[in-house]
DNA sequence: AGGCTCATGTAACCGGTTACATGATTAT
DNA sequence: ATAATCATGTAACCGGTTACATGAGCCT
């Protein structure tokens, strides 16, 4: 797909600046999904010259101008019709290039390789702290009326959360294996 | 990163055509690095301008012509600083399509979501019955002495098999969700 | 004085995908 | 006959990254 899809989706929640959509994307799907900011704006412009978006400036005293963005009919159609296509068997493909490093840790001696996946374990485990506070902020942003909505986000914090666990339990296991061995 | 350095990575187990490349990157790496066979052809012509692999035109008479590739001493190098470099918190970073649509699973009513996430589900329970058969086939190809290097063919293939059973756990406990609400 | 937040962009590049193109041999 | 395996590529395109560029106002 294309981030397109993203800002579609957020602007379809409500009008945004770039600047916004930036934060947005930071702040919620970021870790399935990063975005430039520069890839933002550029997004933007190609989207509202397909009429799927349109952008309307406000003029601002205290602060720089802005430029709000709001999703059109065929916005909203486009985004639409990309959410209810199935992902099929794309759905499970994904990139790791650390994964790749571990494939090809033969190479290295075992306390170096081990030396790697501590780590990414602990990089893991610092990530797993920051996420504690997830819940809560989705809860404070989701103020009642829009429950279903933040059920959506739970889903996927509460996959972030397994998936790191499961990398950590992961990490545990191979680096106990390697030090068996080294 | 980029699919160089996997190239680099398998030439240095031994030379290999483009085509054995793509079965390899296929049968192996595939759910964690996708690689289409144009582009293995592209980077190859590259990596070899760049002097990191030597090509051999091998003439056959029962079959079509064949260039081998072999990994060169400044490849090895290339390809060692690449494996020793870490990956910092990169390592947690990949994109999911599906997850961004789950994301906004909000503009759907919860029967729809629910079906995508089942269809998803039994995608999963359909690669995991396919992966079954990779600890075998593994232990197959690393015969006896390498098997040191298959430890680490084990390690991703267990990362891939956890990562499937998390998924499908995740998914099945989200449809519980919303057929609790349906 | 220095750093943060607000706010928006451009240019060059690169990694990767899609679609197309060819053709021999071998197995069913 | 027809499909599969062996074998290699090109051209156009696109999604995304990196680096650069600017500038006001607010807080310490």
């Amino acid at each position: 797909m294309s981030l397109a899809f993203g800002i579609l989706g957020f602007l379809n929640y409500k009008p945004m600046s770039g600047y916004d959509l930036v934060k947005a994307f930071d702040s919620s799907v970021e870790f399935f999904w990063h975005a430039q900011n520069s890839h933002i704006y550029l997004e933007l412009k190609k989207l509202e010259k397909q009429g799927y978006i349109k952008g309307e400036t406000v003029i601002q005293e205290d602060r720089p101008n802005k430029k709000i963005y709001s999703i059109t009919d065929s916005g909203r159609e486009e985004f639409m019709a990309w959410l209810a296509k199935s992902e099929g068997e794309e759905a499970l493909h994904f990139k790791s290039a650390f994964l790749m490093k571990v494939f090809f840790g033969g190479n290295m001696p075992p306390e170096q390789s081990a030396e790697m996946l501590r780590q990414f374990k602990a990089e893991c485990e610092s990530y797993l702290r920051k996420m504690g506070s997830i819940p809560e902020s989705i809860e404070s942003y989701g103020s009642g009326k829009e429950a279903y909505q933040t059920l959506y986000w739970q889903f996927t914090a509460d996959f972030g959360r397994r998936l790191i666990e499961t990398f950590i339990e992961w990490a545990g296991q191979c680096i106990d294996r390697l030090e068996a061995i080294s």
